[in-house]
DNA sequence: TATTTTTACGCACACGTGTGCGTAAAAAGG
DNA sequence: CCTTTTTACGCACACGTGTGCGTAAAAATA
């Protein structure tokens, strides 16, 4: 079966204290006996159980990884970059998705603790309190990227979504826009608010009234929720110049909507997205929206972890929140465009 | 810190022996302390230590994933599937992802046989003779999904890609087009190759003579591979009517370079993408593809090797290699149509 | 050579959980 | 009431690794 450091002191007639010294690189060992268990243990095939290892460290040397799911075209960037920043540093990382269902994220959040994970992210999820509560128990540090609770984490990772909602509309007012419509995301409350704000802050600053009947908060930011979206705003509203987006995947769904229905893009209605997914370049028009960096979002969340987890280990204290406003940027395609005079 | 069994015992007044019994259901204990014990255990938040415990069961109820790229719409898919059969298991999945990178690869297994998980699943991954024998030394199980190395695995979840592929053809054939075209994607060979072969089959069961000019291999499987491959393909042969791409992503990508340059699809070149990925829907016009079962694929995936780790566990050797086919079917949308009459 | 220092390594316990075996107490049987 | 069976539980060891402390042998010093 598997080769334990007995097997090779055996081998290499010494004690198992001394292979786990040498392999440990304990200065107490000798040079040539240590290079000695180091190809006895090479030959042997030896990896060391990270199990019974974990055991004495008390760490684990892997986190957990929460997102509401794992297909879902944003995360899976954000998961990449906490992939490449977790693997030059050693880390292993469990993967879970609550598909936003308490009793499925409660079962997670244990599994992670029971596998004494040495932190977790939490990834655009709102988490409950009491989930929160047995990482605490269990000393678990835990990042919250783009905090969607009402609670304030003390460590966090978030998106500049205020920010980005300002570039948005800035281009769109720019372009000669005020009939805009938004296509919000009920779910991801936090999110949707800043980026509505950001919408309203520009209307303001640009001494124009914004029109409350061109909101719409869909029950989901997918595809088919700007499908539907745009049919029901069209229904209540015809005279609409622009829609901005909740995110990329309604963009896409809205304009699939319009296309099919014979409305122009962007020559009727321009469509800015958000986030910038993959796939937004490839839209048919090329879709305007506003670019997040995800894959640093990602890193720079497993880098604060395992900063974390290296105080945690060596007993400092560290009771300093710390957070991380990441910003991104507009990038215009060709889905928005001047509106053109319609007989009003 | 963590409660631990002991700390159980020590409030209940019994031994950790009675503790880990009654925590593990076992009759020996009677009903009434079993309760108590269960009480205090749930009250004082215990959690059992995964590490503790699978240092003496030998298995971890943890899983790894290995695939090329965690944020690649087709994986993403298969990975959801996977973690849905796996929860309701009560199994955690370590994921990590290699870039078709020797390297990593090899440290992702390393890593997975440090963690000791009860078993592999390999998705559409070439991996190396020696990652196996660390497996097979350690005697961890590997389900291959969608085999892409030349050796035969003995535990295999794949997809039917020469069907998949006679359909795909047929349906171009049955509308009328004999200048097909393929899009293929050099990395992934052998899948690669599968598709080809049922799309000359049906040439051949057609009575049809399949032209080689026609075929072009690009040396991946994104959006660009298909946007540059279908700039190469119309240099070298204006005058085909129809593409099948490797997947949708490459069709995607061929789709957008045909817009871009005015040309109509379908009108004046029929369209025909693989796997059927959530946004091919949306494209516009949205993709004739084929609909692989991704999910089910991850699924039953997660399923085969949950039962041969129930089969190494009781001890059962289970030396008979499994494979499962699984055929999805094609998905007729609005990409492709008969081809129009050209001068030729 | 005798003494002190250093070197090289092992003993024994710990981490948290599971389990074979043993045993006092309780229950059942006579 | 005594014997046998059953019940309810604990002791001690095991899993694989890490570590404080101790110690024989080797090296350095006197």
């Amino acid at each position: 079966m598997s080769v334990t450091i007995k097997d090779i002191a055996r081998k290499a007639g010494v004690s198992h204290t001394t292979v786990s010294r040498a392999l440990n690189g304990n200065p107490s060992i000798p040079d040539k006996t240590s290079v000695l268990i180091r190809d006895i243990a090479e030959e042997m095939g030896y990896l060391p159980s990270a199990a019974a290892r974990g055991l004495k460290t008390r760490h684990t040397r892997a986190l957990g990884v929460l997102v509401n799911r794992i297909d879902n075209p944003y995360f899976g960037e954000i998961l990449q970059g906490i992939e490449d920043a977790v693997k030059d540093a050693g880390y292993s990382i469990f993967i879970a998705s609550s598909f936003m269902n308490p009793k499925h994220e409660k079962s997670i959040i244990q599994a992670f603790s029971e596998h004494r994970v040495d932190g977790v992210i939490i990834g655009s999820v709102p988490v409950n309190q009491e989930s929160y509560n047995l990482l605490d128990q269990y000393g678990i540090p835990a990042v919250v990227i783009n905090n969607q609770s009402h609670r304030n984490h003390k460590y966090t990772i978030s998106h500049d979504d205020f920010y980005g909602a300002q570039q948005v509309t800035r281009h769109l007012l720019d372009l000669g826009h005020e009939r805009i419509a938004y296509i919000g995301n009920k779910r991801a409350s936090k999110i949707n608010n800043n980026r509505l704000r950001g919408l309203k802050h520009e209307f303001l600053a640009a001494d124009l009234a914004f029109n409350p009947n061109f909101v719409l908060h869909q029950p989901g930011g997918e595809i088919e929720d700007g499908f539907t979206g745009m049919e029901e705003l069209l229904k209540k509203q015809a005279d609409i110049s622009a829609v901005f987006c909740f995110n990329d995947l309604t963009a896409i769904g809205a304009l699939h909507f319009l296309i099919r229905n014979g409305i122009r893009v962007p020559e009727d209605i321009s469509i800015v997205g958000f986030d910038n997914i993959r796939y937004s370049a490839y839209t048919n028009p090329p879709l305007t929206t506003f670019d997040q960096p995800k894959r640093s979002i990602g890193t720079e969340a497993a880098k604060m972890l395992m900063d974390l987890v290296k105080q945690t280990v060596s007993g400092e204290p560290n009771d300093h929140p710390m957070s991380k406003l990441m910003r991104g940027q507009l990038l215009v395609r060709e889905s928005t465009k001047q509106p053109e005079r319609r007989n009003l």
